[in-house]
DNA sequence: CATGAATGAGAGTTCATTCAT
DNA sequence: GATGAATGAACTCTCATTCAT
């Protein structure tokens, strides 16, 4: 629904009115893209962000080059998908995690902890969604797609808000809360996986369980009041 | 006490048993020294990280390429040096306004806004501080040099961590709470910079000034304990 | 008598001995082949020589990449179908006027004006000519071919040169006459169409219907003597 | 005066207030820059535009791709030297045969003449000067640039105008004449290198002599009347 | 006939770094 | 100390062409 606005590019997937030759070869065509997709991934966890050219990710794919552009218009379209990839994944631990949890008080720790672990668990896939906003140029990342992806990630956030709410917050105290929460993490796991969060001595998951203890006193004070 | 590990390098700045004619030359090149880092700060305060290049230092301070690696080994101990300055004013920032501070509370309010404004205000000096564990190779920010640059950053909190003990937290507790004022701090920050707290319709200022009131709050109550 | 030496390649158009299925199987090919001409002819106009990619007819003609080199060995392959499509239209356009002229003097006026005004008017068809020269290797314009190409454009100037030789000039001269008018035509289009032209701050229309002036006060005089 | 806007890219030559060991310096600076032009016009000569690269320039001179960019900022800004010289060089030629010449019709043949043998003698010069419209892109051919080329192109025409208007020709009459016989001498050449006008089995030497011819008979006739 | 994936060479350009002078 | 030329490897991206299916 975003991206190539140039239309002489392959898109990155097709959809109906394929007869069965089509779609075999359609889902080859994805299991390729997705193989590229992986190899980008490893090579970029291993190496970061700079160190992870079109050459690398074209060898560890077994691919040429040229051959990369075949399935993405520009490296920072792979990215992209890396990203989109990610928030996937994101969601997915979040909405797993809910379905563990019954109250509300248990909903907001269990879907926040689920948030925290992911990015805890995988730091380069932090480092993929701020890697966006730094260096991105025109191609590849439309306001569109970036605006898609945005979604994805207020998704991933969005049950929070729900249950602060469901506890009796207001809308607006709830998402100040919600935002709070993801600053505190996203803080939290920078300076853990900076090193500098070392310096005090200090587990950041001590932290945030410390943290999302105060939110829950709180918005269960909230719901009383 | 730092930096070079590697003694053949050329060292950031010598010290004893000079002559008067070797101090006045050592002068003179602490000058040059300093314009390059003037250049280099400029540059990447306005050009960002990616564009900032050798080339473009070299240019901006009015030198040869080569000459900069008279005075830095490589650009990563440009970087390293940018980082140590920045530090130190805000370390400079942080003192000034608890000269103006008086209470306890005050001088956590205080020296925690100064702290917050700094790198509300310079966005670039936030990303400084990033920049090494993203991209930075390994000559250049040796692990002694490293360790000082955290100490410096440990300064800059230590007003905080003083005044909470004096509202009466205790050691620990005092660690606890400025570790995640820190941490929040810098989640609000990256979020604002990247764009992504927009999103929640949300200025990074109210919601620090939010969670300076629950801190004092708690640091109160601890007190009262 | 034309194109391809190498029979091993794709020809350019099938011929004899064909069954009826065959003759239908034909009419398709060639209805396909002048859809990707069409498509070549309107990038070539609309982007130029350089931007032109193989990539840009094939999307352009709703094919794949792989499907042009059904009809056409080669790029170049493409570029002389369309030199020799653009040959045509002007004959046809050369032809047209004279339909319209009745004594010599107006016949030379006629065929020349339309000559010219061809090219005014379509000042890609001009490049098509000149790139063969410049860029193309051996393949896809081989000597026949190019002496086929060659004789279309001698065809469209034949009129002309004939009509001299009818207001009375000798064969050689009137050989002479439509030679440099042909040269003075290129030349004046050329340094239009480059923009070189302006600079002298003259239409190239004006210059030419001088020298036609001239050219034929010279064949009138010619013929009188 | 033109070219780099660009600051930081070292310029094509440098002027006053330089010592002798600078003055050595930039004249070794000049002997190399010239070197690597040499090769370029040697490349293009030899190969054409087209397939004159970065890579041959630099292999031909003797030097890495890297180092040509310290004597040019760009591809184009190669062509652009290139084109210069070469307007030097018709320049010389002119000024040259008009040593040569007395009377004004001597004059207007001379340098008419040779500028029409500059190019038919080094034909890919006027390749040079065509190139410049069709493909260059912004950097390297600024506007300023471009303006200057042309008044070098307009000062080699300049005599044989003066000489028209000493005959006796208005200044009207002369513009248009000089614009015409470039637009012949243009065509001509076009037509010979191309190979088209070997189809006429003339040589475009004696078609240049028999305009010039005209030419002249108009210009004493116009000085007549 | 048509696909579309893949090749492989090549394009221009940038970069941190080195080193003889 | 400083120059500035030079290196050499790296970068992203484009292209005409081929070929198994």
């Amino acid at each position: 629904m975003a991206a190539s606005s140039d239309a002489s590019r392959r898109p990155a997937a097709k959809k109906a009115n394929a007869g069965p030759r089509d779609l075999r070869n359609q889902a080859l065509a994805d299991v390729r893209r997705q193989s590229v997709l992986d190899a980008a991934r490893s090579a970029f966890f291993e190496l970061g962000m700079e160190k992870t050219s079109m050459r690398v990710i074209a060898h560890r794919a077994g691919y040429t080059v040229g051959a990369l552009y075949s399935y993405f218009a520009s490296k920072e379209e792979v990215y992209a998908a890396l990203l989109g990839e990610s928030l996937e994944r994101l969601n997915a631990r979040v909405q797993q995690a809910l379905h563990r949890c019954t109250g509300d008080a248990e909903r907001v720790r269990g879907a926040a902890t689920a948030f925290f672990d992911f990015y805890r668990e995988n730091p380069r896939d932090l480092d993929l969604g701020f890697y966006l906003f730094q260096g991105m140029s025109p191609r590849g990342l439309t306001p569109a797609l970036n605006e898609k992806l945005n979604v994805r990630l207020r998704d991933a956030l969005r049950p929070i808000q729900d249950a602060l709410e469901a506890q009796g917050l207001s809308a607006r105290q709830a998402l100040e809360e919600v935002t709070a929460l993801f600053a505190h993490t996203v803080g939290l796991l920078v300076l853990s996986h900076t090193g500098r969060i070392r310096m005090f001595k200090q587990a950041s998951q001590d932290l945030f369980g410390a943290y999302l203890r105060q939110l829950l006193s709180r918005s269960s004070r909230g719901a009383k009041a």
